[in-house]
DNA sequence: AATTGAACCAACCGCCCGTCA
DNA sequence: ATGACGGGCGGTTGGTTCAAT
């Protein structure tokens, strides 16, 4: 019954991998593909588990793998993919091509964390460290907020902005509303616009930008200024319904118990404020 | 120059889930 | 129907490099 053993785990290799065993296993997978990891060591004359030699391939070896330092966009997406869907190193990864979750994991833990940290801004939930403690203080127990941010952790080329905008932000927290507005790089014409709602319920609605009728309009004329809503985060992961309820912008139903925003994405939004390429989330669910 | 600690990242570990015998 | 395995995943470890003292 079953299957036979993957390998022996004794008489395998550990540890680094050398030169001549990357050649062996490039050479391999050139010539036969991927797949069947479990004969593929053997076959190729490695004395490796198949695990070790597809984690190899996958996170090293692959020649489709980009290499070098995170760009600011690629940063953002790690970010803002990770205030939604938390640690799901593959989902992230497959938003971003050329990157591995293993790589993408490592750079969390390694830089964006801390950078989140130095932000005061608690890397688990996206929430203002001193926000997160003056909330807290307001809360019932019934009453559980977890709001998303997605706001931008880069600095800014002014201060004097940034102070404008705290102002801002603290005033239309007192006012039961987190609003903040900028203007996208390179795009100036174009605003995107933030909304945090502190005492939002526990469900779950994620909603693509509001839909105008001008979209079309807008994007073949670069010069005309229009406002994009970044993301509307009702987070119900904490509710006592397992099952959340989504629904876009426009209240039409997507799925009750998982979401799809396949047909989001096809439309061809700025989705999340980035570019589409990265954000098909055709394959992406959420209970 | 030597030592120490921090940072980085490749690789491993252990678990989960779907598949197979 | 059952139980074992393969593949995939997230978490952790350990070796290497770099910077500070």
């Amino acid at each position: 019954m079953g299957r036979s053993p993957c390998c022996e785990k004794e008489h395998m290799n550990k540890g680094a991998w050398t030169k001549e065993e990357d050649e062996r296993l490039v050479s391999y997978i050139k010539s036969h593909g991927e797949g069947c990891w479990r004969s593929l060591p053997r076959a190729a004359g490695l004395l490796r588990c198949g695990k070790s030699c597809r984690l190899r391939w996958i996170n090293y070896l692959r020649p489709d793998l980009k290499r070098g330092n995170f760009t600011r966009d690629e940063d953002e997406v790690i970010i803002n993919l990770h205030s939604l869907i938390g640690n799901k190193w593959s989902l992230i990864a497959a938003r971003l091509p050329g990157r591995t979750d293993n790589e993408i994991k490592n750079y969390w833990n390694t830089h964006i964390k801390r950078k989140l940290l130095s932000k005061g801004i608690d890397p688990n939930t996206h929430r203002s460290i001193n926000a997160g403690k003056v909330s807290d203080s307001k809360k019932t127990e019934d009453q559980v907020v977890k709001d998303v941010s997605f706001g931008y952790l880069f600095d800014k080329t002014e201060k004097s902005e940034e102070q404008k905008q705290n102002k801002k932000q603290k005033q239309n927290l007192i006012n039961g509303l987190v609003c903040k507005e900028e203007r996208v790089e390179h795009h100036p014409a174009v605003v995107v616009q933030e909304i945090f709602c502190p005492n939002l319920n526990l469900e779950l609605r994620i909603s693509p930008p509001w839909h105008n009728k001008n979209h079309d309009d807008h994007t073949k004329e670069k010069s005309t200024t229009y406002t994009t809503s970044r993301l509307y985060v009702q987070n119900g992961m904490e509710s006592s319904s397992d099952t959340a309820k989504c629904q876009t912008e426009d209240s039409s139903s997507i799925s009750h118990s998982s979401l799809d925003i396949s047909s989001i994405s096809s439309v061809g939004y700025d989705f999340l404020g980035l570019n589409t390429r990265f954000m098909d989330f055709r394959s992406l669910e959420m209970n």
